[in-house]
DNA sequence: GATGAATGAGGATTCATTCAT
DNA sequence: GATGAATGAATCCTCATTCAT
């Protein structure tokens, strides 16, 4: 059977996908998947809805592409930057993470968690989506691997610490639990995390 | 005005809103909120539509109900078994702990996090729900507290410690990091949370 | 086949049945036939549906009871009052009239008009509500024939002025004519109406 | 916020809200606001449900444009036809009126006054209702000033020659009061609204 | 290629009526 | 006789998707 939904080719076609891309992205993080609606996607993007459908199978491709393109574009960045630092210290290696990390995440994170249930009983997709944080997880291990003092470091570990960075920033976006001092949280968890990939 | 939904006082009808609540959270953790809809819960609790609405507002309400009742009823259940513990050795404590949440939370993770996504707007709703986040954590922080060598404990390292065990569950439950061995991965969450907490 | 509504014999019975028809007719003027339901007439008239149920065959049935009821009675009153007037004075009988009228149906105007669109289809119940109309005007005519000076009085005469009174009424309970003062139309009316029936 | 309801603006879209705005008046004069649902409309005006909701808000919509489109026309055209007459009489101008305002509401006289019960609560509605009734007196007020001998009349007095009308036709097309003879009703009222006009 | 009007299945909610207690 | 919990048909409205222009 032939393909229905187009590849775009030209330039012009690429930035019109890119728009829908960007739109849905925008709507699904600000007011969630089934609040947002294929009409208001089109209307933001500046499109028809029929644009929309020519470009994607259905509203669900939209939202795995938004979040697809997002994350492969944001962990590059993140690692740029991390990486940019001339001298390797560790704590300031994970206060930078954390920094980076939450600029990116915490505006979509709600989204990133309504992903995993819309995707929960495709098991594809699911990996599809954890195999981002495998990936990063990865390339924050390979650049600590790269570094002194890491002998060590298991998958594992990087992997908990990244853990802690993403709920560290979970928290910081969303939740408001009484009694709970976020600076004091942060710092606990630079420690935490210090003690976690060194030891 | 006068209050439209029934306030059960005998048996039966409190039989029939908890059995309503039990098809909702049972139906809401298999396929979600927005897949769920108030035919199936009816069916699935024995009951007709109206019936539903006689005893809930709207199907947010039982939403509301199912995971409020749940989180209730189980930080209750898992605390209870916790100081069951005749000697209290923290690392035994942390794999009951671990074991503990995951019996109950790791099937309904997926509909919690949503339950934060729909009730992300009300800022009303959203504390009280991570209202049992807190309540959960001082219960732990109290209980260690009230065991020796926890003098420089402090509620954020306590969080932590519930963050690594929420998400180490989480990650049990429902991803498949690849090339993550979930036995290490545990063992050193263990080995982590034992840091944290005695530092 | 046998009735299955009862009629009530016993004092308590009637009492029950007549504070029925009363919420009912409370409820279907305040708020119209579609938009007062039976468990609020029930709860008004402090009883449970169920006994709604065991003295009326539906929900049309209390309308038309109340309407019937209380149209029987009301025009009973009026009449009775406007025979009151010790020297009968064709202006000021009008003016009775029009007050005693507009007392009584100023508040249930839309109800009744909504109770022709109900019965609209029911030929029978719709002459039975007519009825009313031309009963009432009918003792009209008669109470002006036994009076002096109404030799070329008609039935047909009586009726226009009965639809004048009765359109007087609607006017100033319901509608705001912009540009239209209520007095200066009274008057005028008056006027009319003594017109119509001594010419 | 953007306008959710679309504005025809092409020859089909305006046929087809017409199309839909008929259907609704039709129906509504059959079996009345509650009686008729939006699938009848849809099915009647040869059209899907969904389209009948993106050219109306809602059901009260259709109402209030079926009424409105229809109230406008049609005393747009009974003027029109009441000012042909090359000489005027004032008593073929009266029978006129009657016989074109009968021929227009007679059939949905039912449906117009089931109207002001549903809009009873709006007093902007009503307003906006009750405007169709003083635009219209007013126009019949100033053809008769532009006329001979109509020094004294008000508009009062042309409003309560409008409600003989408006009751007559009613009577006409509803109600069936025995004992009254409509061409003796329908006489004596044209003579009524003379004298009233002429004094 | 693009448009956006049209579709119609699907779902939340209401409420007249019944019937077991 | 009385109750009021339970029923489930009925209805309004939404929105993902299609397709004629």
């Amino acid at each position: 059977m032939a393909e229905k939904v187009r590849q775009p080719r030209q330039r012009r076609s690429i930035e019109k996908k890119q728009k829908i891309v960007m739109a849905g992205f925008h709507l699904f993080c600000e007011k969630g998947y089934y609040n947002t609606n294929t009409a208001e996607i089109a209307e933001y993007a500046g499109v028809s809805t029929g644009t929309v459908y020519s470009y994607f199978r259905d509203k669900t491709d939209i939202y795995i592409a938004a979040f697809e393109d997002y994350l492969k574009e944001q962990t590059k960045n993140i690692m740029a930057e991390l990486k940019k630092q001339e001298v390797f210290v560790l704590h300031d290696f994970i206060n930078s993470w954390i920094e980076l990390y939450f600029n990116v995440f915490g505006q979509s994170n709600k989204a990133l968690s309504e992903l995993n249930n819309i995707m929960s009983k495709e098991t594809t997709l699911n990996k599809h989506f954890s195999y981002f944080e495998t990936q990063f997880t990865e390339e924050v291990f390979n650049f600590l691997k790269s570094q002194e003092n890491f002998r060590k470091l298991s998958m594992e570990k990087t992997y908990l610490a990244f853990l802690l960075v993403d709920a560290l920033c979970k928290e910081r976006a969303t939740r408001l639990h009484d009694g709970m001092d976020y600076t004091i949280l942060k710092n606990n968890a630079v420690t935490s995390i210090e003690m976690i990939l060194q030891n």
